[in-house]
RNA sequence: CGGGGCGUAGCGCAGUUUGGUAGCGCGCUUGCUUUGGGAGCAAGAUGUCGCAGGUUCAAAUCCUGUCGCCCCGACCA
């Protein structure tokens, strides 16, 4: 019979008798629960530990509830974004998730967002309308700005929004990481001219590398490629975590960061090769690089390699394509597809680009000498092919266009061929790069600096889109001559929930999440060692109204659990500060003690504020806090 | 979409090969004891064994289909 009881003898009436004391809460009320042991569908740290501390259950693949401790991370989250964004001068609004495709048709993204990569939920309703569920707004926004932008006195303007956005992953995975379903702040902006959106893109990019600092994480800004998305320049944001999916090649200097997909580097020099006349030799069984310099005592780098892709575009017939590269480098397809993109523009969108090896040709009925093909593959090779007509596009990276004498295949099973330079061969290329930089090469602007590998996850990514949507949406205003133009846009977006996941990501340990102090659900957790004690009840409650009073967002843990239960919890929580009231508690003695160390410091309970609040202070402006604490 | 794996209590799992009354640990409920790092004892509750067909006297177990989830790959502001 606790005395609870007699003060409210129903569980709702509490609700009218509690002061109201900022964002503190008592653990009895905030109906936490934590899981013993890791969850069978988690994969790496961050996701455990937010299933097992009743941060998030999965509803189904790839979407997630958010629980009221997680909320408060994201509330917390979306609060410095707010602050950093209205501080750009950046207007928030809400539009809406359900979208016509109608106006994606209009710009062009329905085929591309639908039947090409499929990433858009999208419907009919009853009268046979399409709809999408938006995975991004720049269509919505774009109309809008259309609609209430008439003249260069009302530029430049940004809009941005916290809203749930819709992706129809092909994998979800790893939590938060990459749902279906997920919370972003995206922000537009529209500008009378570049350079205005230039200025605004930088202004961004600072506001950018504040609210990541602020939120507690390490983030490295990388040279990005614009994707579906389309546009300029546009770099991403990395929090660096071994579970990241993104690779990020930078140069130990500081002066170059990039995604793989989008690095440069300089290629190592080949192996020179003298050949003196073209002539085939036999390569029995020997269908890879590997096995033919193996066998014939030579160096991938003097060899080619050649690879076949059917590009499937909006408009026209499947196209075949054909890639070389030097034996030694590796293709990036993301390189490759921006070739493409440009090279064939009158075909509208590319919608998928499917790499031909021995099983893809036998399925299109091909049978080509995989293994040992050469860049002068005929194209009647391909004659007959159901999904591929006409000729090859032919394309040549850099490393193997600048190769004088080389090996390839001869076209012929077992058959390569030791060609004496280019002219030798009788077809015409485009040269482009779309090798893959590799950790190792030497960076383009010093060659003595070499590009290091880091994983990274993906919580930022800001683009100068240019007039792009506003050309194809109509979105143009009069300019002081009085002429009309497209405005220039620019686009920002930050995965607030992956941003969330990724702190923990970067802050956890063996014991549970360490969450940076500004984002932490509590920032401080008193712990009543035993509840029992008159003493330590009294004065736990006694600290957690001063706290509450002087606005620090406290865990009241009240729970009738013993204290190892209590200490388990916190540490699982990550609650940045723990004041725990026990033994000493009727000497007025409390002890405070950071989640990040292993000492606590035992003190008159009367201190505590003194202590504690200069410390929060510091930690709030993303300050570590002073030692001896 | 290709390859692999898994669906049994709230969570983690055994049982499936070889068909025969549905189990273990944690959690939950009640009582007593305990009370500074996930307590002890005792008593208890909880399952359409993912779903639908089929085989059989009998199916968690065998067969067929189907749905869902996880991992690898492909893919991906």
């Amino acid at each position: 019979m606790g005395p609870a009881q007699l003060v409210a003898p129903s569980p709702w009436l509490r609700f009218s008798l509690l002061p109201i004391l900022g964002c503190s809460m008592r653990a009895t009320e905030l109906h936490l629960v934590t899981l013993r042991q890791p969850p069978a569908e988690a994969d790496i740290a961050s996701h455990r530990w937010l299933v097992r501390g009743g941060f998030i259950r999965r509803v189904t693949a790839g979407v997630y509830a958010y629980l009221p401790l997680m909320w408060r991370v994201l509330r917390k989250v979306e609060a410095i974004i707010r602050e950093e964004m209205d501080g750009t001068g950046a207007l928030e609004l809400r539009l809406p998730a359900l979208q016509p495709a109608e106006l994606w048709r209009r710009s062009g993204r329905w085929d591309t967002y639908t039947a090409g990569e499929g990433i858009m939920f999208n419907l009919r309703d009853r009268q046979g309308r399409e709809l999408g569920l938006g995975p991004t707004h720049e269509e919505v926004i774009t109309t809008i700005a259309a609609d209430l932008i008439r003249s260069y006195r009302q530029l430049p303007v940004s809009f941005y929004q916290l809203q749930t956005k819709f992706r129809d992953e092909i994998r979800p995975r790893f939590g938060l990481m990459r749902g279906r379903e997920f919370i972003m702040k995206d922000a537009y902006s529209f500008h009378g001219n570049e350079e205005d959106l230039r200025c605004y893109y930088r202004i961004m990019d600072g506001a950018y590398g504040r609210i990541f600092s602020r939120c507690g994480l390490k983030v490295l800004a990388v040279q990005a490629d614009s994707g579906a998305i389309g546009g300029a320049a546009s770099q991403e944001f990395m929090a660096v975590a071994e579970a990241g999916e993104d690779l990020v090649l930078s140069s130990g200097d500081g002066r170059y960061a990039a995604n793989q997909e989008r690095a440069q580097s300089l290629p190592s020099p080949p192996v020179p090769l003298g050949v003196a006349e073209d002539r085939l030799f036999a390569t029995p069984g020997q269908a890879s690089i590997e096995a033919v310099c193996g066998a014939h005592g030579l160096n991938p780098s003097q060899t080619l390699k050649v690879l076949l892709h059917r590009a499937c575009f909006a408009h026209g017939p499947h196209q075949p394509v054909l890639t070389v590269l030097r034996g030694d480098q590796e293709v990036n397809t993301v390189k490759l597809i921006n070739v493409l993109s440009s090279l064939l523009a009158d075909r509208g969108t590319l919608l998928a680009l499917e790499r031909l090896d021995a099983d893809a040709l036998n399925n299109h009925g091909l049978q080509l000498p995989v293994g040992f093909l050469g860049p002068d593959l005929p194209d009647h090779a391909i004659e007959g092919a159901p999904n591929l007509m006409g000729s090859f596009v032919r394309i040549v990276d850099a490393t193997a266009a600048d190769l004088a004498g080389f090996v390839c295949g001869a076209n012929v099973v077992d058959q390569h061929r030791r060609v004496p330079g280019w002219s030798a061969l009788d077809v015409s290329f485009t040269r482009a790069d779309v090798r893959a930089a590799q950790p190792g090469d030497r960076c383009c602007h010093d060659p003595h600096v070499v590009l290091t590998a880091t994983r990274g996850i993906e919580v930022g990514h800001i683009f100068q889109l240019g007039r792009k949507y506003s050309t194809a949406l109509e979105a143009n205003f009069t300019t002081e001559g009085g002429g009309s133009e497209p405005m220039w846009m620019g686009c920002y977006g930050i995965g607030v929930s992956r941003l969330a996941q990724a702190a923990v990501e970067q802050n956890h340990d063996d014991k549970g999440i360490l969450w940076p102090l500004s984002i932490a659900p509590f920032e401080v957790v008193i712990s009543v060692a035993n509840g029992q004690e008159q003493e330590q009840r009294q004065l736990a409650e006694g600290l957690y109204g001063e706290l509450g009073a002087a606005g620090v967002d406290v865990l009241l843990d009240d729970r009738p659990e013993r204290a190892g239960v209590k200490f388990k919890d916190a540490d699982l929580l990550g609650i940045p500060w723990r004041v725990v009231v026990g033994r000493d508690a009727a000497k007025g003695q409390i002890e405070l003690k950071q989640r990040s160390k292993s000492q606590a410091l035992t003190m008159a309970s009367s201190q505590l504020l003194g202590k504690l609040l200069p410390q929060l202070q510091r930690q709030r402006q993303g300050m570590v806090p002073e030692e001896g604490v």
